[in-house]
DNA sequence: CGCTGTTAGTTGTAGGTACAAGCATCGTTC
DNA sequence: GAACGATGCTTGTACCTACAACTAACAGCG
């Protein structure tokens, strides 16, 4: 796994239970990836953010929320399946929407199946946010990320951020890890 | 949508405005790739911040702040050169010292040289903080990053967001894109 | 039925961040 | 040496998110 070619410190990891085992430190490669990676997630959703909030008055979220719905059979969706796809919590999710009914983006109505549930429907103006929120949005993340990269780095970056979702969300209750075949 | 290869600006749009121009949508590796890298834009963080927060009452922005502290000459650092290496802007970095220094974990003093600058501080108890706080934060980080990848995916990693920042920092105001060598 | 536990969603609140002014101080120019 | 813009930082406000209750409805079981 890591690659200890040169002075790693072996520290002597015989302890007992807690918190407080010895963690191997992160060694000169592990810790330059680690620390740009922060530094993009520091800066990239600020920066999808700002082109949304300056073209489109939405958060990046919000586009995620009212885009997912566009293309749901009947622009409708079940709040859960609508978390799951935007990987959030559902308060989170119950909070954004709201917001979005009452900007008339988006209604709400209670599920005929089961009546705890509620069903988000894009509304036509809701429909034409999104139509009209794309292509900046598209051109934003082609600027910033994909035409960055190589097409092997695209390939590369697919796979490693699908393990890293492996490890954070282990039984894909957010993540749908998105494989259209 | 968006299986379309090639064929890019079949569209007579003749715009002047070229904030409206065509923008070719994201093929189908493309989108894998974005989508699972927001997904992990989304997850990451949190998990970050709630484990820091757990253990040691902090924020993982708040982490970094007196990382780097902890490792500058005297613990000492300018607002300016300590926004730059936590990749924040100058006022939410006021905002957090303003809090840390109620904590008592840093110290402000106007700058000598400079008397519009100020310089940050760390604390006796503020070193004690990262010291408290650092094997749990990079034990987080093996168990959710380092430790999912294997290590060419490490390597790959590094170059990736590199590429990245140069994108989204062209002048490298913020980041510092830390190459320690 | 009534009880228990789980699922679905909402709401209240506390706290962090962005954006936009604002206020000093410095440097340079004329 | 006064004026002008640039720099360094702070503050105020508005907004978004996390966390923790809380309500309502389903499902199983006696």
């Amino acid at each position: 796994m890591s690659g200890s070619e040169e002075g790693e410190e072996a520290v002597p990891d015989d302890v007992s239970d807690d918190v407080s085992a010895d963690v191997p430190w992160l060694d000169v490669r592990e810790m330059r990836a680690w620390l740009r990676l922060v530094a993009v997630l520091e800066l990239l959703p600020g920066t999808l953010d700002a082109q949304l909030r300056r073209d489109a008055a939405m958060t990046h979220f919000d586009y995620m929320v009212v885009s997912q719905l566009s293309e749901a059979p009947g622009r409708t969706l079940r709040m859960t399946a609508l978390a799951q796809r935007t990987n959030a919590t559902l308060p989170r999710l119950s909070h954004v929407v709201r917001r979005l009914e009452e900007r008339g983006l988006v209604e709400r109505a209670p599920s005929p199946e089961d009546r705890r549930a509620t069903d988000a429907r894009l509304t036509d103006a809701g429909l034409a946010a999104v139509v009209d929120a794309a292509p900046g949005h598209v051109r934003a993340v082609r600027e910033h990320v994909v035409d960055a990269l190589s097409s092997e780095q695209v390939e590369q970056l697919a796979e490693i951020a699908e393990a890293l979702l492996r490890r954070l969300d282990p039984d894909g209750r957010m993540t749908d890890l998105y494989d259209p075949a």
